[in-house]
DNA sequence: ATGCAATTGTGACCAAAATTACATATTTTG
DNA sequence: CAAAATATGTAATTTTGGTCACAATTGCAT
């Protein structure tokens, strides 16, 4: 289940660790180590929940989890899965809305929740690391630019190959070329945007072509050269 | 061809009556309007090239653009329309980034240049201001993500009721409910991600049903409530 | 271990929307 | 103003991918 065999304990975290935090100085740090609270997830638990009130973000110390939206009859677009370093619910939090996503554990997790006061104080008193957030958020915003062009004009099939290569970059991959997270055929297809039995047939397809080779729900990237070239980018 | 009989000349702008620098002091304000050029640009011409590198952003002082990405074999992407007040370029700037999408008039405009180190100097030196910048950026990722969403789940049909309303929400329209602006049905699919032929269907099907009335490019809204209903928002 | 629930896989069928191919308007430009 | 270019409209056809139905397998909880 647990995606490596050492689960580091709460109270041992040092945010100090994670690029996000790197701008801060040593007594922004020590603030912020004695303002978070951390606690482990159990896979399946939801971190937060679509038109919820934010108190803080989290940063993920460990574990991958899903960011999704409900949409039309409850079917989930995911947005993005997030691992180890990456923060969350901090565009919510940020232009005080509610939270437009959903956040939920697909491997057991551990995540600190820093209340909003400390990521407004750290903003507003040290220059280098609200310019770093809003490089953050610039990048995340040509990411979303470039998903809904490739959304709208490419083919299922050059999205789903796109979505194992993105997976392949972002993600654990060991060293016969096995994709180490683990996501349902469902999860695949709530991310390519497409219906489940189509991402089976591609899946299957692609194994044919000997593209990759399927044990389960792990992926072994067989050919990534014909895969890049299949998702056009 | 222009929307408004009257187009300011540039050398009148004063910055300070748009939202986005509703933030800045009167001395910060003075320096904007020292640091910055004023152009008009004439229906057609590009503003910015995607892949090109950014001097600085553009406050749009008149007139409609489109920004789009190009994709698949040259089809573009429109991912919004621009107006008086916007504020374009920013993202790939402030991530100093090349351009990751185009800019093209659609209206005779006028735009302002503010340098990056203006900028620059504007979110470093004022914390209100640089918080408006970030609430900004968040906003406009929620848009952004919710259009994923949609662009995955939704039909043609839905998503065209859809940017009519956005259109009709966001641009002029006159007493007997027709919108100014004024798109091609090209334009038009560009931005709901589908062929030319299939807005030119839906739209005479959303005329049969009375749902608008055509004339030419120019759309009046009869029924906004089925309109609404037939989006599903 | 056993049984229920969820997931995966497959085939047939259908609907939505893209493509193709033209005809007709309408803009734009020389 | 006329010619050329661009945009609009329509219909026929094809493709893609979604839906449905059902079987087989796997995973999970008691």
């Amino acid at each position: 289940m647990r995606s490596s065999s050492y689960i580091p304990q709460p109270e041992e975290t040092n945010l100090s660790e994670f690029k996000f935090f790197k701008h801060l100085t040593d007594t922004e740090i020590g603030k912020l180590n004695y303002d978070k609270t951390c606690q482990t997830y159990k896979k399946g638990s939801v971190v937060y929940r679509e038109g919820t009130r934010l108190t803080g973000f989290y940063c993920v110390t460990n574990g991958i989890l899903k960011i999704y939206k409900t949409g039309i009859d409850g079917k989930e677009q995911i947005i993005r899965f997030v691992k180890q370093g990456d923060i969350i619910a901090f565009r919510s939090l940020l232009s005080q809305e509610l939270a437009c996503t959903s956040a939920k554990v697909i491997d057991d997790a551990v995540l600190c929740h820093i209340p909003y006061q400390t990521l407004l104080y750290l903003l507003q008193n040290n220059w280098k690391f609200s310019h770093w957030m809003i490089q953050i958020l610039c990048r995340e915003l040509r990411e979303a630019n470039d998903y809904i062009t490739d959304i709208a004009q490419k083919t299922v099939r050059e999205r789903l190959a796109e979505v194992l290569l993105l997976l392949k970059d972002n993600f654990d991959v060991d060293d016969d070329g096995t994709l180490q997270i683990s996501l349902t055929r469902e999860e695949l297809a709530n991310m390519v945007g497409t219906a489940t039995e189509s991402v089976i047939r591609l899946l299957s397809e692609f194994k044919q072509d000997k593209l990759i080779e399927l044990k389960g729900r792990k992926i072994r990237f067989l050919d990534v050269p014909t895969l890049r070239r299949m998702a056009s980018i």
